[in-house]
DNA sequence: CGCGCGTTTGAGCATGCTCAACATGAGTGG
DNA sequence: CCACTCATGTTGAGCATGCTCAAACGCGCG
């Protein structure tokens, strides 16, 4: 892995996120100040279960998941970063190792920020401290809901409720691209690879049409009720 | 559901509690202002998925369970918040409807904090923000260890886990008395209450023996194998 | 003593996992 | 452009875990 410093494009990428975006420029460049770039492949792993974490990870481009292991060494996903989303926070705010590995999905572009210098700037500053606690309240949400689904719904109900979250709302019809590999949503769904070829196949009968990465919805009404 | 101005007694619980401890007296008690307490009976539902929360709540004695419901009205918890744990923060901050249920399981005292208040000064006392980043990372963390048990571990694992975790550091062997019923314990763990009950049997061959509430713990070693 | 709730036990069943075979697709080099 | 190869996705069969439903048990309380 190697570092460099960032460039003007990645600046552009990290003040146009979510987090930063609510910021105002002089307390951005604050917390980007002695931030770094590194470049990672696909599965390269960014750390370990029990690391030592003083870096806040900016997803610039590509794919990072967060899993579990077991002590048989199976994986399961908490959570899946894209573009534009930060993690590892927590364990930086709570002064403690990391709680779960993380590992590029594909190619990536990963932003390390300094985590003391924010832990300060949480401090000083009243707009980061604000947009820290917004970012914490989403995330939180995310895992909350993922795990009320996990104990509520079936595969087919999972997968469909992937398929609306990605729709805009209102339209009856319509299609979308799966950002990664079926591979990817089935961990971030809590699947085995099998069960969600199997739950796409359920789905058909509802008007879901899976070519490739491309999916096709003919009657949201049929998804929302199964 | 009646409410009144808080005692001397909760106003102890509170700033005593993981989330005020920290905080300087005079911004704690900025913090309380407005505050109010409501008293209630084991199962009363304090909100109601969607519906507008404007307040903050603490537990100053009982307990209070979070569940999210399937369409079919099954219920499954997202959390369990015991004395001194504050919940509904996210639900506030992001400004949005209770995206859960949130039921009283034992008879509880409730205090509210008002919302609007808290938010205001996260942004002008820089303790009450890092209090607030604080004790938000402990949940956000909480709930992901929470969700990778789900996926990772079968319910024997589970409930050994739970065990583990009201055990002191470095004992091999140890007893405690579960503060609830296993019913909520069952519902905490993401089990039905029979899986709760196998699972303590077939550890029960590990050393565990449970009388009622009590558990004893015989061989520590032999559950951390599990 | 008897009622009621919480817990335990049992039997059958459903969901999703495992393992293995097969199909498809993308990328590479002849 | 095709043949080959590797990775990815699909399908099938069997199995394990935990849920459902029902009945018995035990304890606390009137």
């Amino acid at each position: 892995m190697k570092t460099s410093r960032l460039t003007s494009k990645d600046r552009a990428v990290l003040l146009g996120s979510r987090f930063f975006a609510n910021l105002p420029a002089p307390a951005a460049e604050a917390v980007l100040e002695g931030a770094s770039i590194s470049r990672h492949e696909a599965q390269d792993v960014l750390f370990h279960q029990g690391d030592a974490i003083d870096h806040v990870f900016f997803v610039v481009s590509g794919l990072v998941r967060l899993y579990g292991t077991g002590k048989d060494g199976h994986e399961a996903d908490i959570a899946v970063f894209p573009k534009g989303e930060l993690f590892g926070e927590k364990a930086v705010f709570l002064d403690q190792g990391a709680t779960a590995h993380a590992q590029a999905v594909q190619p990536s572009i990963i932003a390390r920020l300094d985590g003391p210098k924010l832990c300060r700037l949480v401090h000083e500053e009243a707009a980061v401290a604000r947009a820290l606690v917004l970012l914490l309240c989403r995330h939180g949400q995310m895992t909350e809901t993922r795990l009320a689904e996990d104990r509520l719904l079936t595969a087919p109900q999972r997968v469909a409720n992937y398929i609306l979250s990605q729709c805009p709302n209102g339209s009856p019809a319509f299609s979308f691209r799966l950002p990664f590999q079926k591979n990817v949503l089935a961990g971030k769904l809590g699947l085995a690879p099998e069960a969600l070829s199997r739950a796409f196949s359920a789905l058909r009968q509802s008007g879901v049409v899976v070519k490739g990465r491309l999916i096709e919805i003919r009657d949201r009404e049929a998804l929302e009720r199964f």
